[in-house]
DNA sequence: TCGTTTGATTGCAATATTACGATTAACGAT
DNA sequence: ATCGTTAATCGTAATATTGCAATCAAACGA
């Protein structure tokens, strides 16, 4: 079918899904571990420091977008993208809290 | 095309892409939630648990497992699943760096 | 105004994902 | 051996994603 059944999950499962299927992509990982290096928020030269064409770099922008995890804002001619940090406070702790639980338990199986 | 262009992204970035890519679907979200709840590793009752169908589940089961998400162990007829902590760690230590950077730079942008 | 630059959008082809019915494989019990 | 249970696999249909050439739109400078 390829069509996600979201309608029998939670609202806070389908959200944290959609953050991480939005990094669910090395061009993506690449995006962000760009914007996280460099100082200013370099804006679209970012299509010059991946090998991908500029279209598909623009596609890429607008999930990370359209998901939560960057902001851009116009700047005459170009366009400054920069991370969105509540995106980053919420997957940090959610894997913290995940980490902690997991290692609370200390299940004897597997 | 729909091939994704692996070959020109870090190891690192790819493994990373691969792990969120895993966990980026709410199936697959509500199961390692489910594994990390219970105490004992439930093994093969996941099923049960969500509106899907048993091969659905196994396929989700499988991504998960091959993504080092979950291990599995086999017990006579039925299979223990359990989440594998090393890729929790992993995880948390990468969200929490990119926080830990993004904070430490306030940037006047966006 | 006109050209240039920047970045989004469109349209399309190739491939991947999602979901499930049907089947199969492996095991334990009778 | 046969049966029931559990879980993987096969096959397939529907839909989504990836990537890019071509094009478009907005803003700036000459």
């Amino acid at each position: 079918m390829g069509l996600t059944k979201t309608e029998f999950f939670t609202e806070r499962q389908n959200k944290t899904a959609m953050l991480l299927k939005a990094l669910g992509h090395p061009a993506r990982v690449a995006i962000i571990e760009h914007l996280l290096k460099v100082k200013s928020c370099v804006c679209g030269d970012i299509v010059s420091e991946l090998p991908l064409a500029q279209p598909t770099v623009s596609q890429h922008l607008k999930e990370l977008k359209s998901a939560g995890i960057i902001k851009g804002s116009v700047e005459g001619t170009s366009v400054c993208y920069c991370l969105d940090e509540k995106a980053f406070e919420s997957l940090s702790a959610y894997f913290s809290h995940a980490l902690t639980d997991l290692q609370n338990k200390n299940s004897t199986c597997c």
